[in-house]
DNA sequence: TCTCTGGCGTACCGTACGGTACGGTTCGAT
DNA sequence: ATCGAACCGTACCGTACGGTACGCCAGAGA
């Protein structure tokens, strides 16, 4: 395994998933209970198959996380007949997805053992899911912002600031705090509210970059 | 040690200072290196010692982050004589020390730990950390805040939900990519930008919440 | 039916690390 | 000078866990 990144698809036999289930359901009941022991438990296998699969820890962490990550696909925006409407239709829907991905279980966990991970001169699992989460929905999102900027529907010079002044507008200290345990934030304190943060991050969005915004 | 949270000032000597400081070079220099024996290793003291001082492993671990959390203490702003340009200024400078704070090798290092401790049931050190980071900046700007609304300058019903967008103007995906080791934002380039991304931030920021503003 | 392969379960090994014990040393108080 | 407290250094113990070895079984193919 060691140091090879898979970055696109690679696909794993059902029962192959179904250990990597079985490792994810671990790290999200307990974070760091990923032992080869009680994945190999948990998945009645046997934990030589795991080492022969995965290679070593690090392996099969690698390709829980990067299955996972790969699993949250985003809907696609429909992009033709841009007008004012459909465009905050878009850009509200990629609000939506960005914070109830963000704020679900899963996402916390990834986000969780990638930055654990980090911690250790190892960044791999930190690219993946950054790859997988936040650059997915930029990928997505920026020919939209420029669609709609040639559309004069908005002004920006930069898709990538405008991006990001959005991922800012949206995410908020959501993300940091469900990653520190903030307690005040149960998750569905925070889902009930999405609604609303979403609508909200989108009207400041379009002040900002709006056609009729007094842009600074 | 136990389940005490100590979220007073603690006086430390200048010996278990020393200690601590071990521990926080340890922590940078290589995540989860904060083994007692290193620590021990490092600050020229015995285990038995460390022991003795801070109980356990995690005591020594939340005694180290509290100490530095608490450490990071941002200059006061001046209050006095409220006008457009001060409170400008006071903000840009809030924005400033959120930055600077945030992208600081230390700060990433207890966050890294926090989040690591919050993947295990525990949630003291996130606390912690959301304690001495964004919320004493929280407790600090609102007060201000409150004051440009009150004299006309700022226009916003929920003094939290300014504060919140705030910090999504200034901290976008900066830190969660730091976290995560993005290669891509070496914190030399990210100091690099500050004052750009400082001028930006509160550039929308006014833009959003100021009273001119045509508030969404 | 024989055999071979893939995989389960378990036992096992080595190591790293949390935590403890203890002898020796320094230093201040009496 | 003596005593005792604090503390250093090191050796030690127990356990948890990564990783390996091996015996066994089931099922596919000849």
């Amino acid at each position: 395994m060691a140091l090879t990144i898979k970055v696109n698809e690679e696909t794993f036999t059902p029962r192959q998933q179904a250990v990597l289930t079985a490792a994810l359901d671990l790290l999200v009941e307990n974070g760091d209970g990923l032992t080869m022991t009680a994945v190999a438990r948990r998945a009645s296998c046997s934990k030589e198959t795991l080492y022969k699969w995965f290679g070593d820890r690090d392996g099969l962490l690698t390709a829980t996380v990067q299955w996972q990550a790969a699993k949250v696909r985003m809907p696609q925006v429909d992009r033709s007949g841009l007008n004012a409407k459909t465009l905050r239709a878009s850009i509200e829907q990629f609000a939506r997805d960005l914070l109830t991905v963000i704020t679900g279980e899963v996402s916390i966990t990834l986000n969780r053992t990638a930055v654990t991970h980090a911690a250790q001169e190892k960044d791999s699992l930190g690219m993946i899911v950054l790859e997988n989460g936040p650059l997915a929905i930029r990928r997505r999102l920026k020919p939209i912002l420029e669609a709609g900027r040639d559309a004069r529907l908005l002004r920006f010079t930069s898709s990538e600031d405008a991006y990001r002044t959005f991922f800012g507008l949206v995410v908020r200290d959501v993300q940091i705090r469900l990653l520190l345990g903030d307690k005040a934030l149960t998750q569905s304190n925070v889902a009930d509210n999405i609604e609303a943060d979403v609508k909200a991050a989108t009207d400041q969005f379009f002040a900002l970059y709006g056609a009729k915004a007094t842009h600074a």
